[in-house]
RNA sequence: CGGGGUGUGGUGUAACGGCUAACAUGCUUGUUUUGGGUACAAGUGACUCCGGGUUCGAAUCCCGGCUCCCCGACCA
């Protein structure tokens, strides 16, 4: 894309009403735009980014047999009453609201009901076990405070999946499989070296769910990680029994602060039962189906990237996940180079590589600073200094790392990455 | 939901109860400059969050509401 054409602009200053700085780069850079506290628009540039996380998600979970639905926003009643999740005073963040006809609804905060209810459509014989549909959607949290920008809001992009398996075994095998995907999906996204498995409350059906905890100064969680075990406690379930579970000393783990990018939980029985899905077994009994769920906020994962990954300069970009990959700056009045630049531009894209080329007639200092803030994994200078270095210039924003390349190989360096 | 703070051109800030609400930035036009937000000039842009009140006079003081931020509580 021509960075002419890119409607959204950089800012030199934050703004005032912001003070984390996932926010406060995401705004300055264009990438995100405040509607409300807890409500943010995703701009070109974010949503792209948004894309891609969400398509690294879909990938991994693809590989393990998910299976992608679209959910609906507005959920019944009669579902979550029969669960005993309805009331208020069980579930205090869930946006209600009526039918013109007076019959009372909510706004999607999460969908174990829905899905479990659905599935009864098509769950009838073991024969139909396992089954795994996920869901990316946004959803609604009525918050009573909506903090840290991007963290934690009234609405967010989330990916849910929920299994369905016969029993136990069935479901362990899965929810092992899944903790693997999850670790990948962070590996992909940039973030892998700083999050861990963390051991959290289970609820009613099993003793620990898993959390993947990303260290980072503005979390709200507090973990206790040994940094070699590669596993971490929250500090909610913090105690002698869990160490001794784990087998593990207080002297081998640090704390530290955290953001939770996951959860995945076994629920066993506790939707299948009130909501009566069931299936025939290999000996003609009913049984009640086991089920698990696991959630990843997609948003949530984009600001704690800003949040541990950035710079004083700006937004540093995971290649993954970066909205394009290349950034063609051309510096100068040089006619010719200009020429040479929108080339290379169309050359990349051609290679099917995603490349801004910032082609704004502006200083070049402007140019450099907002390549910076942006955040694009390599940024290529077409100017008369780097023609006088030997071609055109290639800086890794993540390393500073620079070096001159004949502009002819431009797209084979690219590829071999 | 408890506590603290905040609200002024698009953005960031200033202004003792007292002249036409100031500065920077942005934006427009012209000249200039071309590797780290270039320089100069001329323009543009505000019912000072909303509603009451005190006062000769309110951006400024008082009351109520809302907004946004922070701490805490909460967070399938």
């Amino acid at each position: 894309m021509k960075q002419s054409q890119l409607f959204t602009k950089t800012r030199k200053e934050a703004p005032a009403d912001e003070n984390s700085k996932n926010a406060e780069l995401l705004i300055r850079a264009g990438y995100i735009y405040k509607e409300l506290a807890g409500a943010y628009v995703f701009l070109p540039l974010g949503l792209r980014v948004l894309n891609n996380i969400a398509d690294i998600i879909r990938e991994e979970m693809d590989a393990i047999g998910g299976q992608e639905v679209q959910s609906t926003a507005l959920q019944r009643k009669e579902l979550w009453q029969k669960t005993g999740r309805w009331d208020d005073a069980v579930v205090d963040n869930w946006f209600k609201t009526k039918l013109k006809n007076g019959s009372e609804l909510a706004l999607a905060f999460t969908h174990e009901e829905p899905m479990t209810d659905l599935m009864k459509s098509f769950i009838s014989s073991y024969k139909d076990l396992p089954a795994y549909p996920y869901d990316i959607r946004t959803i609604f949290r009525n918050e009573e405070r909506a903090k840290s920008g991007i963290l934690r809001g009234r609405e967010f992009f989330w990916k849910a999946l929920y299994s369905f398996s016969k029993d136990k075994e069935q479901h362990d095998e899965f929810y092992e499989k899944i903790k693997q995907a999850y670790l990948n999906i962070y590996e992909r996204v940039g973030i892998g070296d700083k999050t861990f498995v963390t051991f959290a409350s289970g609820g009613t059906f099993s003793k620990y769910s898993h959390e993947f905890q990303t260290i980072c100064d503005a979390g709200e969680d507090t973990i206790f990680l040994s940094q070699e075990k590669k596993i971490a406690i929250n500090k909610e379930v913090f105690n002698d029994e869990v160490l001794n579970d784990l087998s593990l000393n207080r002297g081998e783990l640090s704390e530290f602060r955290a953001v939770e990018v996951g959860n995945i939980f076994s629920l066993g029985e506790r939707f299948s039962e009130p909501l009566e899905l069931r299936y025939m077994d290999e000996t003609g009994t009913q049984k009640n189906v086991f089920m698990g769920s696991y959630g990843i906020g997609i948003s949530r994962l984009l600001g704690v990237v800003v949040e541990t990954l950035s710079d004083d300069k700006g937004i540093v970009m995971p290649e993954e996940i970066a909205p394009f990959s290349v950034h063609i700056l051309a510096l100068g009045n040089n006619e010719n180079l200009f020429r040479e630049a929108e080339n290379l531009y169309f050359d990349l894209k051609n290679a099917g590589i995603e490349v801004l080329f910032d082609d704004r007639d502006i200083p070049p200092a402007q140019k450099l600073q907002d390549a910076d803030l942006v955040g694009i994994p390599y940024r290529v200078v077409v100017s008369e200094k780097a023609s006088q270095n030997g071609g055109i210039e290639i800086t890794h924003r993540k390393t500073g790392e620079k070096e001159y390349l004949d502009p002819s190989r431009l797209v084979s360096y690219l590829m071999e990455g």
